[in-house]
DNA sequence: AAAGTTATTGGAACTGTTCTAAATTATTTG
DNA sequence: CAAATAATTTAGAACAGTTCCAATAACTTT
């Protein structure tokens, strides 16, 4: 590859975020990569691995940011985790309890008719479907 | 009323949870009020307003007995903090995040179509839409 | 009412996350 | 291109919500 970080490059010069070698690196790692999911711990792990030296806060402040920015959506599935999604098309999830996976569903396989309307003076933000699964026997 | 304590007891007794002071306090402020939404630190609140002397540790205890039950359920919409729901039908919910609130969706006003069949050895548990919304102008 | 079992409790511990103030790095200006 | 300015990073402390623990108390059975 002759820029490595071109196209993460782009993606933060577009977000207005400062390229910097810590958002480059975690970059690379979530969009470099396919679709995935993860938490901050998993991309701090990731980060590890890969040699890019990077605080766990700056994770955290990469993840929010990015997620401000419109690059990764926050999935919240279990009280105390979140994961953050590389995918940030219009989608669903499957949620697996026993191995804590997500699995993306296009979300031209879920057919969601006749929402109610909204109180008051609120409006539709988003409309999130987890499938939640556990094992054919449980 | 004659048996303020009648109908949650059976409901206990029927779980197979022993009626213990705590509990019957808790399933009274519980299920003797409508369906709600609440918080462990908010029925915790409930309790002391209440003077049911409860301890935080029991609330939570309680909170997890009774979704084992399946007097209550469960509801994740926003990381570090789980709602339980008394209401048990299949439902859906309307998730206010400016406000933390939640609101019922009756199963019957949200039309789901064809959803994609689980991976592998996997069942589908349950079907979890989540509403979020926003201000108006925002 | 004694024995056996289950529940409750305060407080410590834990997990995931946010905050803080100092040090570093990127950008802008002269 | 060096100095000034502004934004970012960092380690570690602090925090929120929750779980764990071992001692005490309360139910249930005999």
């Amino acid at each position: 590859m002759e820029r490595p970080y071109g196209k993460v490059l782009d993606k933060l010069r577009n977000a207005g975020l400062r390229p910097t070698r810590q958002r480059l690196a975690l970059a690379r790692l979530l969009f470099d990569a396919g679709d995935q999911h993860v938490t901050a711990e998993h991309l701090y792990a990731l980060s590890k691995s890969a040699d890019a030296k990077v605080s766990l806060a700056t994770v955290y402040n990469t993840l929010h940011q990015f997620k401000e920015a419109g690059l990764l959506r926050e999935v919240v599935v279990e009280p105390g985790r979140s994961y953050f999604d590389t995918n940030i098309d219009n989608h669903h999830h499957f949620y697996d309890a026993d191995t804590g996976e997500l699995i993306d569903i296009p979300s031209s396989h879920v057919t969601l008719a006749s929402l109610p309307t909204p109180p008051n003076g609120k409006k539709v933000d988003r409309v999130d479907v987890v499938v939640r699964l556990s094992g054919s026997d449980g």
